[in-house]
DNA sequence: TACTAATATTCAGCATACTGAAAATAAGCA
DNA sequence: TGCTTATTTTCAGTATGCTGAATATTAGTA
């Protein structure tokens, strides 16, 4: 046993490793990444919203909304316009085979959680995700994209 | 409550977020990134290994360990040399400013994982890093990294 | 109104984290 | 020995995830 194993913060990367691999092999035929998944969700549920609104929901900063995004805009899965009222900002809307890639996505995502916490039981798992959602929440400002519920 | 806030991937994601956050500010006069400090710590426990082994201990691709590397030598903290028996792989060792790098890193490590964990009180936080280390190990082969212990 | 501050996005740059392919070396085998 | 395979590392390329600076626009204020 390595101080390196000891160290929670290894574990959470590992975790969050793994968690990105489940999600790349069970959306492979999607080509599809876990933030771009999420902003597409997103905005999928939220149209119209600016990128700022995105990144504090996504909890993406500022350069990674706007790279994200570009793929994509460049996929062709949502457009992008200034808002009337604020020509600053850019406003996201899903298109048609945007809103259709999220119908489709529903059962392979299921999967994903499926197998991550295929080793604990259901009362472990309920455990699990509570202390996990605590932890998350205690120390959402210490993170460089706090999110915002507002 | 949206779909993402759900999904268990996205609080894993968020909580590396926050690790690595914590971890960047406790160790910020000293200019380190967790996985640098992953690899520096290996090296000075385990001196003479080559890269394929500090890679699978650290659950880092055989490429990111190249780049780590190439920062932790330009900086003087390690330094590699041909493997004698097998000039293929490169064997790295610490250099003496490393070993004092590693000797001074103690105590703003141990406030991070005190930091993180904060929320929870002991039992919890038994519990939670329990479950965590149960879903890294059951789940080890998932990872593109896999850990080899051996 | 003119100046200043705040906001939204993008750009340049750096550090992970990965894939596939290439290069060098070593090992196994007919 | 000669050929094939395996191993170790590096290179090229892509996608996060971040910082600081720059740009454009808006809001606030003297």
């Amino acid at each position: 046993m390595d101080q390196l194993e000891a160290m929670p913060g290894f574990l959470i990367r590992r975790l969050w490793q793994i968690s990105v691999a489940l999600f790349l092999e069970e959306t492979a035929m999607m080509d599809m990444t876990p933030p771009q998944f999420g902003l597409l969700s997103l905005i999928a549920a939220h149209p119209g919203q600016d990128q700022t609104w995105l990144g504090s929901r996504a909890a993406l900063d500022r350069t990674t909304v706007t790279g994200v995004l570009d793929r994509l805009e460049a996929r062709g899965l949502i457009r992008r316009e200034v808002a009337p009222h604020n020509r600053r900002a850019r406003l996201t809307f899903p298109t048609p085979e945007g809103a259709d890639f999220m119908a489709r996505s529903e059962e392979p995502l299921a999967r994903i959680s499926e197998r991550l916490l295929s080793p604990l039981d259901a009362g472990e798992r309920h455990v699990f995700l509570g202390l996990l959602r605590r932890l998350v929440d205690a120390n959402n400002d210490q993170s460089r994209a706090p999110v915002k519920t507002i």
